[in-house]
DNA sequence: CTGAAAGCGCTTACAG
DNA sequence: CTGAAAGCGCTTACAG
């Protein structure tokens, strides 16, 4: 385990500056082909790697992006972490990933740290409580940093948010339902209050207004586990309920379960659709329609977003609305 | 958005030189605490942050954890890799994430981008081909890198392997199996050849030739899908198949899928018990018996295992496996 | 307990 | 096209 080799190493034993080794790295134009490849030559035999670290106290762009993810075990999100960090790895550059678990005190330091580390750039999908200790010090440090899937803090000038469209995500599926012939629709899931919540609400609530039907709202956690309890509670205390939409696909998936365990079928005599289309709903049984969000696809546009903020200094809209559209499946055919 | 400032702009606003700045930075008692609290409060004051990059360049450890993962959307190694990520966060190290989609050039490329970036030290779980282009590099760095829930390169010296102990692991589910009076027990997934798929068939097998009766194979990829698929082939070619221990629960979940579609029942007259015994194993209908790894624990551990590594040179036995057992549930009681 | 100086591995003007 | 020198923001001996 030997000190690693550096370019004053390279230049030594090809026999040229250091200068020129550094422009080689840097695929300069000034340096002759000749040369070049003896340098590269030179860098093959001692096994010299580049240490951006000590690139970036001259210049800047670390090539690192940081990428913040308040529930990382959730599937919706980790679909979402792996395309932005896949799309960032192939333009070249680095993520430092954290889960914060919806902590916002884990969430300030994670940030902190990644701003020690040098992140040129940040995406985050934040716990909701206490922005201050998590924003402040993103607009001190003065680095890109886009809020992303949630918007918690209000400064969408220094912190643009992008999100699919929630609201008509749920318009559609509530569209859907009444179509089918669904006269009484629950909505399952979401904790009240959060804005998450009330966007994937909202186009429920407006399309149930429009046709002069009582909305339904069972409000709770977006896990499978609340959604199978909720099975349970409509079988008992809402007997009327031949519809719902879902918080998410977890809570959908959990409903599934539990009425499988309750052995009532999902399908015509009770429709279900949930909320994200990860890929398990293609695999579930029935079916899971759902409202697709096209997460990887949202990813990729997040990746080259903040990259063409950081590179080209083209700031992001304050707010960005992703289209989203509704997958039938068997379980509201 | 100025520049940040450094530790002379401290210095200066406290009235201090610079080396003392960074005695403070790192808690020397060698400062006098009225001292050190004066340039706590001029930090304060003009908003510095630490420059870890730059402090790097003199020491080392750049509290920088490279993590390698095969493939991060399958909700195992999520949880595996925010598990290790916590951990990390928790004792002050930051984590640089990457996907490789089991792709080995992928891997190659992160593994040198991350060894560019100055990590510390790296675990890794790696995709199978070609070993030398990530590993070669990882030696020449003479970074301490582990790799983890697969041995692809067999120089556990340099890579010290850790993993669930995969055999008994199925042995148990086996066993279980046998004495609940199941006789012809299939083994569904696992692409045929490769260690992992050898190492959870092996107690399998050996249960089997034990109690001298004939293993049925059906191996495949881990998905869902191929799971669903396979509950099909089962009841159109093996009628006389009577239980499965499945590759992973991913798979077990899809068979379970596919019986519910196919209107046959999993308990009692086919007992079905996956691996890895994910979260949602227990939200399943039926509830899903698995081989339980805790690969939350287990990440922890080798988050614990490669700072000790890295902070006190203690280098982790060659291979490692940790203990699994088996969690009975409604699919195979 | 605190300060002045050198150095970590690069890049960046500036000469030549 | 290539080299010598300064500097990025820290830490680390070394004096005092």
């Amino acid at each position: 385990m030997n000190r690693r080799p550096t370019i004053i190493d390279v230049a030594h034993t090809a026999g040229v500056s250091k200068s020129t080794v550094s422009l080689v790295l840097q695929n300069s134009g000034l340096v002759k082909e000749e040369t070049r490849v003896q340098v590269k030559q030179a860098m093959l035999d001692i096994g010299y790697v580049y240490n951006r670290n000590a690139a970036n106290m001259r210049s800047s762009n670390a090539g690192l992006i940081g990428l913040v993810i308040n529930d990382l075990r959730n599937p919706f999100f980790t679909e979402f972490a792996t395309s932005v960090q896949m799309a960032l790895s192939d333009r070249g550059y680095a993520t430092v990933l954290a889960n914060t678990d919806e902590d916002p005190a884990v969430q300030a330091q994670v940030v902190t740290a990644m701003i020690e580390h040098g992140v040129s750039a940040l995406v985050i999908s934040p716990a909701y409580g206490d922005e201050e200790a998590t924003f402040g010090p993103l607009i001190r440090a003065g680095i890109p940093a886009m809020q992303v899937l949630r918007k918690v803090d209000a400064r969408t000038g220094d912190f643009p948010f992008a999100a699919p469209d929630y609201p008509t995500g749920s318009r559609l599926a509530a569209g859907h339902l009444l179509a089918t012939g669904a006269r009484r629709i629950a909505f399952i899931g979401g904790v009240a209050g959060r804005a998450v919540a009330r966007e994937r609400m909202s186009g429920y609530l407006a399309a149930l207004a429009d046709a002069r039907i009582e909305p339904v709202i069972i409000p709770g956690r977006a896990s499978r586990e609340f959604g199978r309890e909720t099975a349970r509670i409509l079988a008992q205390n809402h007997p009327d309920v031949d519809a719902a939409i879902c918080f998410n696909d977890l809570v959908a998936l959990g409903v599934l379960s539990g009425f499988a365990e309750l052995g009532r079928p999902v399908g015509p005599s009770f429709r279900l659709v949930g909320f994200d289309d990860i890929e398990e709903c293609a695999q579930a049984y029935p079916a899971l329609s759902s409202v697709r969000c096209n997460i990887a696809g949202f990813g990729k546009s997040i990746a080259a977003t903040i990259l063409s903020w950081l590179e080209d200094g083209r700031a992001p809209a304050p707010e960005t609305l992703t289209d989203v559209d509704l997958v039938i499946r068997a379980s509201s055919a």
